[in-house]
DNA sequence: CTACCTAATCTTGTGAAGCT
DNA sequence: AGCTTCACAAGATTAGGTAG
């Protein structure tokens, strides 16, 4: 499962790159941001935005979600092409799996978006892995941690949680959080982010 | 084998110049 | 005005060598 599942990342990695490429720079100018105005907004510098949106920089997780928060989607949506089709089955082969260049966590969209613009994401974070999100502009949303394998810690407000296979936890993402490996195995856990007031 | 140091490399950032 | 490209800097990471 896993290594079906890495091997699938390596195929989609630097198409990836193109469709986050792509996606910022619709995203932006929907918003008919300046990239000062996008840098300014995301405390990303406006030259690391220039170079993403050509696909020229493979940009971290932290970073995607500051654009992200300026932009007012979420990671997941990022790695979606153009806006949603209805799709009612979308199969593993088709799904955008990013690879984070700082981490080496991996992140795949599991189902098409649906209405409410509920994103589902499959995530395997390599033991030692830690991702922070610190002083993000975050969009407002309910989100859903629920571990398949491994060991999962979630710390926010200081309060650490470990979560095993089958537990979940629930929580808002107005809040610092971090997703950390301390285990010796891969930990796979599932994120299914609810946006407040339906679809943005 | 482990710890430490150093150099090289990579990533991200800023500022400036030039192009459209 | 807005964007790209370049030079350069700072910090983190990695690789290689050495000593205990």
């Amino acid at each position: 499962m896993i290594r079906e599942t890495y091997s699938l990342i390596m195929e989609n990695v630097s198409d990836l790159d193109q469709i986050v490429a792509q996606r910022v720079r619709e995203l932006r100018a929907a918003k008919g941001f300046t990239l000062d105005q996008l840098a300014s907004l995301s405390g990303v510098s406006r030259a690391m935005i220039s170079r993403i949106e050509r696909a020229e920089a493979s940009a971290t997780a932290v970073l995607l979600v500051k654009l992200g928060g300026a932009l007012g989607v979420t990671l997941a949506a990022l790695f979606e092409q153009d806006e949603p089709k209805r799709e009612v089955v979308r199969r593993a082969a088709d799904s955008p799996v990013r690879v984070d260049p700082e981490t080496g966590y991996t992140r795949r969209n599991v189902a098409p978006r649906g209405a409410s613009g509920t994103d589902v994401v499959e995530v395997m974070l390599p033991p030692g892995a830690r991702v922070a999100y610190d002083n993000l502009v975050i969009v407002p949303a309910e989100q859903f941690v629920w571990v398949f394998e491994g060991v999962l810690t979630l710390e926010t407000d200081g309060l650490a949680t470990d979560l095993g296979p089958g537990d979940c936890r629930v929580m808002r993402l107005d809040h610092p959080l971090v997703f950390e490996n301390r285990g010796k195995a891969p930990a796979r856990y599932a994120v299914v982010l609810v946006p407040d007031g339906g679809r943005r």
